[in-house]
DNA sequence: TTTAAAATATGATATATCTCATGTTTTATT
DNA sequence: AATAAAACATGAGATATATCATATTTTAAA
């Protein structure tokens, strides 16, 4: 099994802040593991027993609504925490999580997180920081989605996903999220969501290829209204 | 002027979890200061030198969006801190700070936070907490603004202001915001404000005293649709 | 107190978006 | 390869909400 020490990951994400003590205690303890497209990280509700450490792959979290609707709020990518949020809020998950492809994860247990929280200032300080950071930007989703269009919002999305997520060879989005899940990400139906990408692809501000979908006016996307 | 160790306030919020010495310290260096209603606290893009710990009063956080609308993204009351996340993430303010009542504020200067941030664990751990409830809260603003109706946010907007400011003893809400405050919480045009409060009156779901909104039915006002 | 300005109210119309229906294409399964 | 299931696509009509216009009431200012 791999050493926390030495991964790379660690690097994008507050884990960095650990001690080397602390990083190998962690190692001692963590549990790689493999999750299919599709499959369920967690639940709403669930109660979870530590964090996940991303090595690989991308996530969605979502939440279903009262009418019955899905709502992505966020994704998570390699090298990023998954489930902190619960964990110090001492809370069950208030978000589903669901690979958006294979991903490959370690699973650090909570007693271990919550002992470094607790004993590592620089470590806690770290963690603040990536939840500031999570706050101001749940803060802008929040007046986007009151203030902007269904086509505002969608263009936003794919150079949000552009820039987060990066691009495969060919210049195609590299993250795969069917029709219903942009509308999920942008809060539509998914008829509205599959209409908005034919009129932006018949406007040249996209190509396909395949399910796959390449941006080719950013300047364009940018100026929707 | 008072002194931080004996102000009942910080058993509220976080600064609750500072020792003895430190509250000394940071009684010091405190600046009190009476905030007018309307009054602006700081604008977006503001550096902020410290955190405001409210002793006394509400104001609303908002954030001007490319159509010219405010939203307001949150409320800040009495016994709360204002201002930690800029501080924490070092970046100048995302949203913009009014007052909405007559205020009561202590200033605290940022190095003196900082310091305590990266000294003590249980300071930190406890901003930590506060900060994974706010993000909780964000993330269901989201789901709520995409899923809902404007109808069921308003009815909501109203039970959750009853529920976390109070009321008067005529059992009135204790905050009192113009139709345009409410339509910028709720993310939509003034006139459906007005007109949806109106629908509300009429079906006894709400009455109103002068400018105050009393709520009549609570369930009533929880199967709106 | 008078006057101006702001907030509230309501109608009429326009528009974005949803819903339902139906058809086609792509992907998975036997 | 055949078949079923899921995803994508598009039209027509319904509906929620925005916008613009115009009163009325309340609040602030002179």
């Amino acid at each position: 099994m791999a050493k926390c020490e030495q991964c790379i990951i660690k690097q994008f994400n507050s884990l960095k802040s650990l001690t080397k003590d602390e990083l190998l205690r962690i190692s001692g303890c963590k549990t790689s593991r493999v999750i299919k497209k599709g499959e369920v990280i967690f639940e709403e509700g669930d109660m979870l027993n530590g964090v996940y450490c991303i090595k690989d792959g991308v996530c969605k979290l979502s939440k279903l609504s009262a009418n019955g609707k899905d709502q992505i709020v966020k994704m998570v990518v390699k090298g990023q925490l998954l489930g902190q949020r619960s964990l110090i809020s001492d809370e069950t998950a208030n978000l589903q999580a669901i690979a958006l492809n294979d991903m490959e994860v370690c699973f650090i247990p909570k007693s271990e997180i919550i002992a470094d929280l607790q004993k590592n200032p620089k470590f806690s300080f770290d963690v603040l920081q990536e939840m500031a950071h999570d706050l101001k930007e749940s803060d802008d989703v929040i007046v986007n989605m009151a203030q902007k269009s269904v086509k505002q919002r969608l263009a936003e999305t794919l150079v949000y996903i552009h820039d987060s997520f990066g691009v495969n060879p060919d210049g195609t989005l590299s993250v795969l999220l069917s029709r219903e899940d942009y509308a999920s990400i942008v809060g539509t139906a998914t008829e509205s969501t599959i209409r908005v990408l034919s009129q932006f692809k018949k406007e040249g501000l996209i190509s396909t290829v395949g399910k796959f979908i390449k941006i080719e006016d950013f300047n364009g996307l940018k100026r929707v209204e």
